[in-house]
DNA sequence: CCAACCTGCATGACACGTCATTCATTCCAG
DNA sequence: CTGGAATGAATGACGTGTCATGCAGGTTGG
């Protein structure tokens, strides 16, 4: 059956996307590591609890919006708590829960960090596509990721 | 500087770029251990190693054909050593360098991954696309490619 | 020849991510 | 009520990845 393997294309294009994203990664990596110690999980996290009302999240409402899993979020907030980015308090009525707050110390980084990251991103992608290539970009995306949910659901995860 | 921001659509196209990279790679990994209990990065590797001449390759020459830094490699080649799927000798002719050779272990398990692989690839990436958005697809992440491929020069890497 | 440098590779420390497990609290059926 | 299921979260084990470092073997200019 030929229509099993890839085509050469395909095989390109696959290959340009599992290697555009390493190098991503690390660049983008280095450059929040540069301008403000952070890592890539660290910023995403800050972004979202300085974005909540008085830097204060449940880390349930953390993961929904990272789309992280409960375990992952669970051991990258103890690593940010050790680094005093974040603390940890009790949550007002359901003994259960946890509440995440920013620190001083995490809400300065956070904003050192975010010009130059989306500077970086805004370059590296975006600087990199017409405005039709982009929106190509955002649509095959859209269809991958329809894909992906869809699986996820039948996963029954 | 409203330039500074990412406009609506990029943000978008962002997001489901990094979710879609975060779940493909989820659901790779899942199938692969499914199908063969091997990993993505023990995959690449045996896929290397089995199309080399003897299945054999010197660390340095895996490193170039997976763009993988040194260490990383030196690592994984350790884990996969440990669990049996390739084995270490001396190189003949530079006694600083090993060569790497596949295992009767390490073949079988790479033939028995690659079809459901492909297959997987196939389905999530390529079936999502049509031609033209395939295409489009390839076209962007050549020119992202080409701008990281740049940088990384420029930063002597 | 040999000291300085370069190459090929390994290793330890540590961050990230997943899976399986555990635990306390809350919810709900009866 | 109360006992079992569901929820919110932490943790240990382990694979993965990076950085810094170490080191043996090779190469070369004097």
């Amino acid at each position: 059956m030929a229509s099993q393997w890839l085509t050469a294309d395909e095989q390109r294009a696959w290959r340009a996307y599992l290697r555009a994203g390493t190098l991503l990664s690390a660049r983008l990596n280095r450059q929040l590591q540069a301008d403000s110690g952070l890592s890539l999980p660290e910023y995403e996290v800050l972004v979202q609890l300085s974005e909540a009302p008085g830097g204060r999240l449940r880390p349930v409402q953390l993961g929904h919006a990272l789309h992280w899993e409960q375990s992952r979020l669970s051991h990258q907030l103890s690593r940010m708590a050790r680094r005093g980015f974040i603390t940890r308090e009790e949550s007002p009525g359901d003994a259960r829960g946890a509440l995440v707050v920013l620190t001083g110390a995490g809400r300065t980084a956070v904003e050192v960090a975010a010009p130059g990251h989306v500077a970086a991103v805004r370059q590296l992608i975006f600087g990199q596509l017409d405005s039709a290539q982009a929106a190509a970009f955002g649509q095959a995306f859209d269809a991958i990721l329809a894909a992906l949910d869809s699986g996820e659901q039948e996963a029954g995860n």
